[in-house]
RNA sequence: GGCCCCUUGGUCAAGUGGUUAAGACAUCGCCCUUUCACGGCGGUAUCACGGGUUCGAAUCCCGUAGGGGUCACCA
């Protein structure tokens, strides 16, 4: 690669980060950062319509949470600017008046009604909707006639007849298309001014001078439409490289807003605390492939070994195990500090921990997090794996209770109540001995010693280290919890 | 329906004419842990189908089937 790489990421503002933009995203900073070249951002958003007020701002924070750094856009400016689509329209319009000039575009008149009519009747005969081209040869006096009527007209490129759009896609490679496909002549210049999102793209790719344009494999039957502005403006087209679509292992179709079993949103993934650079991991590896056997890599190395010829080219199923896997190689990398700054506001938010934490409470929990770090996929798993320490209630359920119903269970209870009541100092250690006695004392031992003081001090059959687990539940609630217990089986 | 793309285990995948067809997730079993999880070891399981080309095909060609994408004054 010899000239210098830019690529850009073009967002529409019209939501959150959606997981198949961020790995285009994604993806296209990797091959930027990879050769050394321009990542920029532009803002689509001619639709005036489904425009979202925060959306940008959101998608660009998300970006940024996710560990993808741009070099320009509309936050940070740079020599191709402006960097939002609506504040370009004086690069689009005289292109547009260009085009008219030369006649390879013209002026239609169709109103919406006039062409989803047009549509219909296309469909019910059974054939492709297209343009019919109604407009594509209005005389002069035809069109001051309908300019009189007071109608707008958009502005629709001439299609050229018969030709064959081919290009070396970079992860499909040759792919071609013959004009007659694209659908009939097509609108380049909305009626309220603004250009299509096919026209613009040419557009600003061009003064951007994008080299390479990385994108979803939505996208492939837009790029002969592209083709023939770039052709029609005379310019030379960048490299296209259409990625596999991310779909839904349940339906096979590509992930969409409706699809509510899996969370589509950084955001989501954000605020549950999944790490980033567990997600950039995970969302590297859909659709692309590193060469060894090693499938864990952090954002330094992914733009190490990042190589555009191992995208794939089947689509990438959403496996959200995978994500957690991958997501808990990272957590239980995590430094114990940052863990719990990250896990006390999701206790809060369950109400299990108050606002203000003593040294002491905050202690505690840094404790609890270290018992389950190695399980955990995301920081708000912790109230849900560790609820039984906050949960003031103790419940059995039926195997549970099989296990109390131990024939040396009431021996055994008593005793390691009366251990530990004496005890001096609740500690994981100190209890650990008590249980010993506890076996000296009774003569139990074995999962009948450990499974009942388990279950009843607290009500799981599973759960961390026993002492730990009861040191940190405290005397006084192991305390009620063993008397419910002997209550019940009494 | 037209056009375009795709097809290796349950899922993601490596593989570019000669391999015992990697690896990961999931699953199953064993070990570790007096529980669970983590970890370790191991097992089950894949080239859509049919024709070619070739000494030899998951790899190349053709066809069939299936899946997907797209056909807007949305991007």
């Amino acid at each position: 690669m010899s000239d210098k790489v830019r690529v850009r990421y073009a967002p529409s503002p019209t939501g959150f980060l959606h997981i198949g933009n961020a790995r285009t995203a994604l993806f296209n900073y990797l091959f930027a950062r990879h050769y050394g070249g321009e990542m920029v951002i532009r803002i689509e958003d001619t639709d005036r319509k489904r425009h979202v007020e925060e959306g940008e701002l959101s998608q660009l924070e998300n970006l940024k949470w996710l560990g993808i750094d741009w070099d320009e856009g509309p936050d940070v400016g740079g020599g191709f600017g402006p960097y939002r689509q609506s504040e370009r329209l004086s690069y689009y319009e005289p292109l547009v008046e260009q085009l008219l000039e030369e006649d390879k575009a013209y002026k239609c008149y169709c109103t919406s009604e006039e062409l989803e009519a047009e549509r219909e009747e296309q469909r019910a005969r059974g054939i492709m909707p297209h343009y019919s081209g109604k407009c594509a040869h209005l005389t002069e006096e035809e069109r001051a006639e309908k300019e009189a009527q007071g109608l707008t007209p958009s502005v629709r490129i001439r299609v050229p007849k018969e030709e064959t759009f081919e290009f070396d896609d970079m992860v499909k490679g040759d792919i071609s298309f013959e004009s007659q496909s694209v659908g009939g002549d097509w609108v380049i210049q909305k009626r309220d001014g603004m250009p299509t999102y096919n026209f613009a793209v040419v557009v600003d790719d061009h003064y951007m001078e994008i080299t390479h344009v990385l994108r979803g494999d939505d996208h492939i039957s837009n790029t002969p439409k592209q083709m023939m502005i770039y052709d029609a403006l005379g310019w030379e087209h960048p490299r296209f490289g259409h990625m596999t679509l991310i779909v839904n292992a349940e339906t096979g179709k590509k992930l969409s807003k409706r699809d509510t079993d899996i969370l589509q949103f950084i955001e989501d993934y954000r605020e549950l605390g999944y790490l980033p650079e567990a997600l950039f991991n995970f969302i590297s590896l859909l659709g692309w492939s590193p060469v060894g056997e090693e499938e864990i890599f952090s954002p330094e190395e992914l733009v190490e070994i990042f190589d555009y010829e191992r995208l794939g080219t089947s689509p990438a199923a959403f496996d959200a195990h995978k994500l957690d896997w991958i997501a808990n190689q990272y957590m239980k990398e995590l430094d114990l500090d940052e863990l719990i700054e990250q896990v006390i506001p999701h206790l809060q938010a369950q109400g299990y921990v108050a606002e203000d934490l003593s040294d002491a409470e905050y202690d505690h929990y840094k404790k609890l997090a270290s018992l389950y770090q190695d399980q955990m996929s995301y920081t708000a798993q912790l109230p849900e794996v560790a609820g039984l320490f906050f949960d003031q209630e103790i419940e059995w359920s039926e195997s549970e209770k099989e296990v109390l119903a131990g024939e040396t269970v009431p021996e055994v209870l008593n005793a390691f109540k009366n251990e530990i009541s004496s005890l001096e100092s609740f500690e994981a250690s100190e209890i650990s001995k008590a249980i010993k006695a506890v076996q000296k004392e009774t003569g139990v031992k074995g999962k009948n010693l450990f499974m009942p003081i388990r279950v009843a001090t607290t009500g799981q059959e599973h759960g961390p280290q026993l002492g730990d687990a009861i040191e940190l539940l405290g005397k006084e609630q192991v305390l009620e919890h063993l008397n419910e217990a002997l209550a019940l089986i009494k």
